[in-house]
DNA sequence: AATGGTCTTGTAACCGATTACAAAAAACTT
DNA sequence: AAGTTTTTTGTAATCGGTTACAAGACCATT
C-alpha cells in the first residue's frame, strides 16, 4: 500500500487500475499485447499517480543498467563552460532513470561495452563517429543542426541576427564578428551576424578566434593594435567576449563607452564586475530534448531535428554609440 | 550456477565458502555478528572470485541509493580542467559501485537530501561547510591539507619546491612566482619556490594571479611591460602557464630561449604548440585515495590524512639560462 | 545433568520491477 | 452451437541482495 511518503509502486497502479502487474509492466514497456482500453485506464492511472518506476528494479530485472554516451568532438580536458553545464543538465534528468552517462573519447571504436545510446556533440560532414554508430547499430542524437539523424540545436543564426540587431539598435554601424572559425557554430553565427549587419549597410571586421578566453583576448588585442576599429563587437561565446572586453580594457577603452560588447551562451556567473549582454540558449531545454529525442531514436521512429529557441538578455556591456543616433 | 561470463552472485560466495546468504551479506557489511574464522574464511573466498555487490540489487534493499556530494568552492561554470579530471577519475570508481556523483553548490544549507557522505574542496579555516556537515552527522573527507579531519592533497609545497629546483639546475637565478593569492594552495605552492630560490640566493618576482589562463596572461604581459625581468618563470597552474606563455610570445620572446616556463598540475593535451615541462598531480590516486577515506569516515574511523607524491614531467619550455653556467 | 544465557548461523520474506507460461476471453469458422 | 484460433490477461518465478526472526552451538552455572 502506497502512502502520501512512499513513490507509488508497480503494485499500486495494478491495483488501481484493477489490472495486473504484468499488464501495467506491459504498459510501460510498450509491448503491443495490451488492449487499446486497457493501455489507455493504466497510462490514466499512472499519470494520475505520478509513477515512475524504480530504476533499481528495472536494473536488477534487465541484469544491465542503461547507459548513454557523450561523444565531445575533443579529447582535451579542458572541457569549456557549456560542455559542463549542458553535462549537468542531462545528468539532473539520466540520474532519476538509472541512466548511467559516459564520457566517451572522440574516438569511439574499441569501447568495452557499448552504450544504449549516443549523444554526438558537433558532428561533421561524413564524421567517422556517426558511420561507426550506425553499423552498430547504437541510436545516435546529435547535438547541432544535421540532415538525416536525430538532432536539437539552438538557433545558432537566429541568436547572432538577434545580437547584432541589439549593436544596431544602439546606433553602432561599425561592428566586429569575433570567432571566424571552421566549426559549423562559428558559420551560423558568423551568418546571422553579417545579415544582421548587411540590412543597414553596417561596416564589419571579421576576427578570427575559436571559443577560448584567450583567443578572443589575442585577436582583439591584435587586431586593434594593428589599426581595426570598431565601436560594436559581437563574440560568438561568452567566453571569448571575456577575453574582449579584458583586451580592450588592456588598451585603455572603455566598455561600454567605446566599445560595446555582446557574447553567446548565456552562462551564469562569469568572472566580470558587470553583467554581459549576451545570447542565452536554454541548455535545461536542449538537454531534455536531446533525452526526448533518444527516446524515439531508441524506438525506431522516424529521424527528426529541433532549433531550441535563444533569447537576449541585456546586460550593462552595450550603450549607444558615440555620437550615434539610436 | 556462475560460470565464466557472468559475474558471481552472493550466492556463488555462499556456496564457496559453505555458508549460507545471510551470513556473505554480514561480512560484506561488516555487521560484528560474525565469528572472526567465517568472516576471514569469506573474504578469502570473495578475493579470490573478484566478487563485487550488485549496486541496483543492494539499493533495491536498502530502499534508496547511496550518493556522494562534491563541494566546489564556488558556484561558477567555469570548472577548472583540473576539476573536470578528478571528477572524471572519481566517477571511473563510483560509478561501478552504484554511488551517485552529486555536485553540490557551495552553499550546503537545505538540500532535499542529504548525500551518504561529501568531498569538499579547498575548505578553509572554519569554513561554514565543515561545521554544518558535522552538525548533519554527514562525513566528510577534504582535498586539501587540513587538521583533524580525513584528508588528502597533493604535495603542493613539494612539487613547487622541485619544479623551481628544475629551473636553478638550468642555471636560472632570476625567477618569478606566478600566482600569488589567498588560497591555501597558492600559499603552499609560493613556499616551495620560495625554500627554494633562497638555497641559492636567486632574485625572485612575485606575480599576483589566480589559475585561469587570461589572468596569468595580464599579470605576466604587466609586469614584463613594467620593466620586471626574469629568465625563468614557475606557474602555481599549467592554465596560468599557458596564459605566461602566449604573454610573453605576444610581447616577442622567445619559449625556452629567452624565458623558461614550468607549470603545475600536469594537465594533458593542452592547447599548446611543444609539451609544457610541469609537476604532474597523481589525479586517479588521490580521488581513489578520496574514496578510500569516505569509506573510513564512514565506518566511523579515526581521521587521517595523507599527501599524494607529485612528479616532474620535463617538457619542451625549459633551457639553459642565456649565458648561465648548468 | 539440567538450565539459562551468549554467539553465531540459517531460513525465509521482502525490495520493485520483468517475462515465460498458462489460462481466460474474444473473435472467427464451419 | 461447438470447435479453433487469436488476442489479452493473470500467475508465479526470477533478478541479487538485506534483514527480522528462529534455531543451533557453545559455554558457564547450579
Amino acid at each position: 500500500m502506497s502512502d502520501a511518503l512512499t513513490r507509488p509502486t508497480i503494485d499500486d497502479i495494478a491495483r488501481a487500475s484493477g489490472v495486473s502487474k504484468g499488464t501495467v509492466s506491459r504498459v510501460i514497456n510498450g509491448h503491443s499485447t495490451v488492449a487499446e482500453r486497457t493501455r489507455v485506464r493504466v497510462q490514466e492511472v499512472i499519470a494520475r499517480l505520478d509513477y515512475t518506476p524504480d530504476p533499481a528494479a528495472r536494473n536488477l530485472s534487465w541484469r544491465t543498467g542503461q547507459t548513454l554516451g557523450l561523444s565531445l568532438d575533443r579529447d582535451d580536458p579542458m572541457l569549456s563552460p557549456y560542455q559542463v553545464l549542458f553535462r549537468r543538465a542531462l545528468e539532473a534528468h539520466t540520474a532519476p532513470l538509472g541512466v548511467q552517462l559516459l564520457d566517451l573519447r572522440a574516438d569511439l571504436t574499441r569501447l568495452a561495452r557499448l552504450p544504449s545510446a549516443v549523444l554526438v556533440m558537433h558532428a561533421v560532414e561524413g564524421d567517422p563517429r556517426l558511420s561507426f554508430l550506425q553499423q552498430q547499430g547504437v541510436p545516435a542524437v546529435l547535438i547541432g543542426h544535421h540532415p538525416e539523424s536525430f538532432w536539437v540545436a539552438p538557433d545558432d543564426e537566429g541568436g547572432a541576427h538577434l545580437a547584432t540587431l541589439q549593436l544596431l539598435e544602439a546606433g553602432h554601424r561599425h561592428l566586429a564578428y569575433l570567432g571566424v572559425g571552421p566549426s559549423q557554430v562559428a558559420h551560423d553565427r558568423q551568418r546571422g551576424f553579417e545579415r544582421a549587419a548587411r540590412t543597414v549597410g553596417a561596416s564589419t571586421q571579421l576576427l578570427a578566434a575559436d571559443f577560448t578566453v584567450l583567443s578572443g583576448y589575442r585577436a582583439v588585442r591584435r587586431a586593434w593594435e594593428a589599426g581595426v576599429r570598431f565601436t560594436g563587437l559581437f563574440a560568438q561565446s561568452d567566453e571569448s567576449a571575456i577575453g574582449a572586453v579584458a583586451a580592450l580594457e588592456d588598451l585603455g577603452l572603455n566598455i561600454p563607452g567605446d566599445v560595446s560588447v555582446v557574447g553567446f551562451d548565456g552562462l551564469p556567473e562569469l568572472p566580470l564586475p558587470y553583467s554581459l549582454t549576451t545570447v542565452s540558449q536554454d541548455i535545461p531545454r536542449i538537454a531534455s530534448t536531446a533525452l526526448t529525442l533518444v527516446g524515439e531514436a531508441i524506438s525506431g521512429q522516424r529521424p527528426r531535428g529541433e532549433f531550441i529557441p535563444v533569447q537576449l538578455i541585456s546586460g550593462a556591456t552595450v550603450a549607444s554609440a558615440p555620437g550615434g543616433s539610436p
